[in-house]
DNA sequence: CCGACTTAGTGTTAAAATCACACTAATGCA
DNA sequence: TGCATTAGTGTGATTTTAACACTAAGTCGG
């Protein structure tokens, strides 16, 4: 079967930017090993063409579960990168998106299969073919303009979290510290975190309190302008 | 001649949204009449189709400056619109863009071009085909976010400007009133504007300093971690 | 030429947000 | 039982924001 038209048309496919974050650990993205040509062997980002009768964003969807195990994850397009020798072979434009996946609630065992899959932390990435290394920063800093005014980190964690937890995931994140006590305030002042009156288990010190994010909450101030600013 | 694919390919379009101010009115979008089918006859965006050798950043210019005349205005990618069933006639998969023009400076001549091209007032734009009008709300949300945050205010603007224009343009954008004093303080304190010892001339009343924006020390200070913020 | 009209330009103060900072509380473990 | 480790808590100084009203300069019309 081919398919005939009357211009030339560049392929399409979509490029997944997944970041993961697990206790106690860095952040990390996940990509896969490439079976085949051009960059046979290297380390690049899950994707593939855009089918005919699909959206863009359900491609995007479908690629992360069907390369990376993945389902359900926050996935929010990117850019589109559209330079004209951004492949070697022949003309593709790809549309980037990035995806948030916690950890502890994601199986790894999916995401390894095959272990052509692997996550890597953000300071040891190795080389990418294409122009996926400018995909993955083109991703890292829109996580990092976003988280500031889009409570969207809350979706690298476990559904109930300490405080501790959320605030290193912004430190890394933004790459910078935090204070302690002033980050506390400032989210607790939201009163967008409910206390679900559990604590933290097996630690060896004293045990933290467990929150939740109230989205509902959130959508609905949002409503009313309402602007999560951290 | 013919191209042929092994698999099924969506075509590939560009859309911009133009946005264009003109001395003392208010913010409008330019919308070109649809002379082909579908939608024929009605109000659409500026676009058409990428070529396979350009990129898609030149393609979004291109068409640009074809339909509408407008060249070398500010120009970003806005967002990928790639649903199934945007385009009656077959998968179209189209990379908006949103672009700021001022009016004083580009001849709306060439923009009228054969009387197919018009500006149109926000709150009158007219029905569009395809999901023209999704675009519009996209691009007005961005720049309304965008312009906070990065003075791309001034690309609307000509390159002498007052405070009062500056001030205005402001207010149209966020679609509320500002303080004069407190606004001028804050923009005088980034030290980002250069008084260019010139007035404004032809009006009827005091005349104002005319302004420049200092893109050079902007660019400087960004890099240094200055963030320019309303 | 002068009075009326129109927009430019200018400071202060109260309230709110931000930032820096250090100790006690709870728990597991040796 | 005491040591190690992280949780949890408040205050004061500084900066930023927001509200507010008058004088200055210029044009125009009579």
């Amino acid at each position: 079967m081919s398919y005939t038209y009357e211009y030339p048309r560049p392929a399409l496919t979509v490029d997944c930017v997944v970041f993961g974050l697990q206790q106690n650990a860095a952040l990390k993205v996940l990509l896969i090993r490439r079976k085949l040509d051009p960059f046979k062997g290297d380390w690049a980002l899950p994707g593939g063409f855009v089918q005919i009768s699909e959206s863009v964003d359900a491609a995007a969807a479908r690629e992360l579960k069907e390369e990376t195990g993945v389902d359900n994850a926050y996935l929010e397009q990117l850019y589109t990168f559209g330079q004209p020798d951004r492949d070697p072979r022949e003309r593709v434009v790809s549309v980037a998106y990035y995806a948030l996946v916690n950890l502890s609630e994601h199986t790894l065992q999916a995401a390894t299969d095959a272990s052509d899959a692997r996550w890597f932390e953000l300071s040891v990435v190795p080389p990418m073919g294409f122009d996926h290394r400018q995909i993955l920063e083109c991703a890292i800093a829109r996580l990092r303009a976003k988280i500031r005014y889009e409570p969207i980190g809350f979706e690298l964690l476990p559904k109930m979290f300490t405080l501790s937890q959320l605030q290193q995931l912004y430190e890394q994140i933004l790459e910078r510290d935090l204070d302690k006590r002033n980050f506390r305030a400032k989210l607790l002042k939201m009163d967008l975190l409910i206390d679900t009156q559990q604590k933290e288990t097996g630690v060896a010190h004293r045990a933290a309190k467990l929150y939740r994010f109230d989205m509902n909450k959130y959508q609905s101030l949002k409503r009313k302008g309402f602007s999560f600013d951290l």
